[in-house]
DNA sequence: CTCTTCTATTGACCTTTGTAAAAAAAAGAA
DNA sequence: TTCTTTTTTTTACAAAGGTCAATAGAAGAG
């Protein structure tokens, strides 16, 4: 709890009015690794704050998932597409690991839009985060190459590299397991 | 100016006063084709709303340039990540066609975050919108093959294939010039 | 219209990645 | 530990895209 309050702290003043209006709506919730938070065709109803855990989104395939992103601890988490257009999602996500969330339903976050002076701000903070995160690696995806794109990762998220098997981790950069073993090989 | 109106009007209501102190703070400004509306290393101060005109964001490259983004009449259009952060642009901006822009300051936006009701949920909304964009944008990178990629622009934005000559086109799809004239052959 | 410049296409060749199938290695369960 | 499942690597072959160089076509300037 203190972690999220940490978090926004970071970006916005927070009064305690504020804070007791936001906290008194988180729900604490468990799960355990390789638990299904959102299937496909499921309405996203909740955003939400990982106290631990690594979250994966992905889009499902016979061969290979597509697995598109990854979250972490401190980090917020939410299908945010499906949440925002209160359309189905078209990917999954699951946790890879054990994990616990803080969560807040739509319902609650509107509230909190209407109820507190700085809702709004942080509803844009969070938007303008995802937006930043995503336009990085959409350049990304564009102009470095797959072995540019891995060894970005060994800078940018060394952890991931660590703790997530090989397969996601290709899927992440765009390519199949067999392809990143072989850049692999190439680099060592 | 009345196009900017209705562009907000879809989304939130907005009362007079409101749209007064925003719209007082417009400042309207004619490009010819081809002008470098900003340069790797400059930081952006702009949010400006296209009244008419195409504009494309890029990596400058020798070989080719890498084109990852348009934007067209009624969009608002920035280098949203320098603009949002006040950190030099790490790509160019410049306008394909003679465009009219109506341009806010950095220091009018904040203006407007603060002396209107409106102003943060029109922020988050804007930062929302784009990051819907990009999400769909960075799936189909990882997911669709560069020919897919191409019929899709064909369904969703037939203009563009119109108006902006191939070379743009191939950069935005992921591919060379080359690549794409050989999809071209092979599709037709 | 003519000339120049920019854009699009083509071909040959090379590199990277995908695919399929198998083996090796690692991790997890009993 | 032993057995089972999952993950990673390897190989051979096919497909897609990059690179280089040349040519054809289109658009813009005078």
């Amino acid at each position: 709890m203190e972690q999220i309050r940490k978090y926004f702290e970071k970006r916005v003043q927070l009064t305690e009015k504020d804070w007791k209006v936001f906290s008194s709506k988180l729900v604490k919730q468990e799960f355990q690794k390789k638990s299904l938070l959102l299937k496909i065709g499921q309405t996203e109803n909740h955003l939400s704050f990982i106290e631990r855990g690594i979250i994966r989104f992905y889009i499902p395939n016979e061969r290979n998932d597509f697995t598109f992103s990854f979250s972490f601890d401190n980090e917020f988490v939410s299908a945010y597409d499906s949440f925002l257009t209160q359309l189905p999602s078209s990917y999954n996500v699951e946790t890879l690991t054990e994990t616990t969330l803080w969560r807040l339903s739509l319902n609650d976050l509107q509230a909190i839009y209407v109820e507190t002076e700085i809702g709004n701000t942080i509803g844009r903070f969070a938007a303008e985060d995802l937006y930043l995160e995503n336009l990085k690696r959409e350049i990304s995806l564009l102009t470095d190459t797959a072995e540019q794109r891995y060894l970005n990762l060994f800078t940018e998220q060394p952890q991931l590299i660590q703790r997530i098997p090989l397969k996601y981790i290709a899927s992440y950069i765009g390519i199949t397991p067999q392809a990143l073993s072989r850049i692999r090989r190439r680099i060592y």
